[in-house]
DNA sequence: TGACAATTCAAACGGCTGTTTTAATCTTAC
DNA sequence: GTAAGATTAAAACAGCCGTTTGAATTGTCA
């Protein structure tokens, strides 16, 4: 086991090596098969480590969760920088971004995904344990998409409105993480994965935006109404 | 134990009973935690009867699930009638009913949710053993509110974007059930159960109207053009 | 090199799981 | 009433789980 590696410098990381490989091997059990059933033996045998790992690097399974979690939050920073495009940018392209960036964060294959994936399961049903990482993460994803919901919708839009049409968009997303399996099963000529993500984006924002448009029209149009109403009636 | 039941013949009916009351929270306990998470002990205490209960009237576990799922099944048969209403009403009702009756058998509280759950876990992780059953679900469904969709986007609509836009449907409902944990976290001033549907309903389909006239009126712009282009050509 | 700490390892622990066993109880029919 | 069958009950089984233990190994520093 000791073969040539004496005093080398490469050690120390080494050392680091068996804890960050726990992490990342953590990460992509978690990711799959959710906390409960993703088992220590099996994460510690992806990273090549002994059982007892866990509990010496990290306190106990929950704890390397967390650890997992917050590994590939800060891994994921980047789709947040692609989610939130430039205000001045046109509604139709920062749309399509944070689609994108949010169908890509899930689908994908391998490291990347991890956060989507995992951050889906805490959606569905959360540990507890890390319900403000999550909410770190959902709350301002979800106030981008409002902003652009509110730009397209326009400034007399409710709040309870913007929030309903953020809702249905990323529930459009999501549908294709959570019903994958069954996706896959029902329509085996199509593709669910990575390489399927720009038809989908396309699809999804055409849908929505015509829906936003429309509801905006429908708004415009029942306010002139009651501006006419309630100005004769001054 | 033995008391005011003698030669009864209300008695053959009490020894159906004990395998009706496995079924009856089996599918509670199923629908609740999913097939791995939920444990024999559970579900037979639930049913008041002793462990052993389910390998005498089932042979396991997985025959249990089978036999629950089977059953809501039967016992949900009439939430498919809510869905496909007469070809003949207007697709505004027959969206509406068919979005309502989806929305009802998921987020409804007690019994005959069980069915939507069910499915709805399948549709996540299937079990393999009942995929079939859930085809016999999903796929009728999916045929009702494809006929939706295309009666909206007319004959021209190819397959492939009326499966698109059934999806954005199917996910917009969906998301109420899967992301439910956290919505409820995120909004604690909102209602996302059974009392909410109604308000639920409103939104989505209006949405959901709204991008499907939409991309109808596309569709036919570009139709004509096309129309224009090779009529000139020949 | 030799002492000391950090890390790894095999093995075992207690707890929970689905399932089986064996005996007790109840139901039915003669 | 009694024998035969159906159903229930308590107890135990093997297997996997997360976790702990204590010794062996490795790396560090004088």
């Amino acid at each position: 086991m000791a073969k040539a590696s004496r005093s080398n410098p490469v050690l120390t990381v080494d050392l680091e090596r068996t804890r960050h490989r726990l992490v990342e091997a953590g990460g992509e059990v978690f990711a799959e098969k959710g906390f409960k059933d993703a088992t220590v033996r099996d994460i510690c045998q992806r990273a090549g480590a002994n059982v007892a790992a866990i509990n010496y690097h990290f306190r106990d399974k929950q704890s390397l969760y967390a650890a997992a979690i917050q590994y590939a939050h800060s891994c994921a920073k980047r789709y947040d920088g692609d989610m939130a495009t430039p205000p001045k940018t046109s509604v139709d392209l920062r749309l399509r971004a944070f689609v994108r960036a949010m169908l890509m964060g899930m689908m994908e294959d391998g490291k990347p995904a991890w956060h989507g994936k995992l951050i889906a399961r805490e959606m569905a049903e959360p540990t507890g344990v890390l319900s403000q990482i999550v909410m770190q993460t959902v709350r301002p994803r979800f106030l981008i998409l409002s902003g652009i919901v509110r730009d397209v919708l326009g400034p007399g839009a409710s709040d309870a409105e913007i929030r309903r049409c953020a809702r249905s968009i990323v529930g459009q997303v999501l549908f294709y993480h959570f019903a994958k399996p069954m996706l896959v099963h029902a329509f085996p000529d199509e593709r669910f994965d990575a390489s399927a993500v720009d038809g989908l984006v396309e699809h999804i924002v055409t849908f929505s935006l015509h829906a936003l448009h429309g509801i905006a029209a429908t708004n415009a149009k029942s306010r002139r109404a009651t501006r006419k109403r309630t100005g004769r009636a001054r």
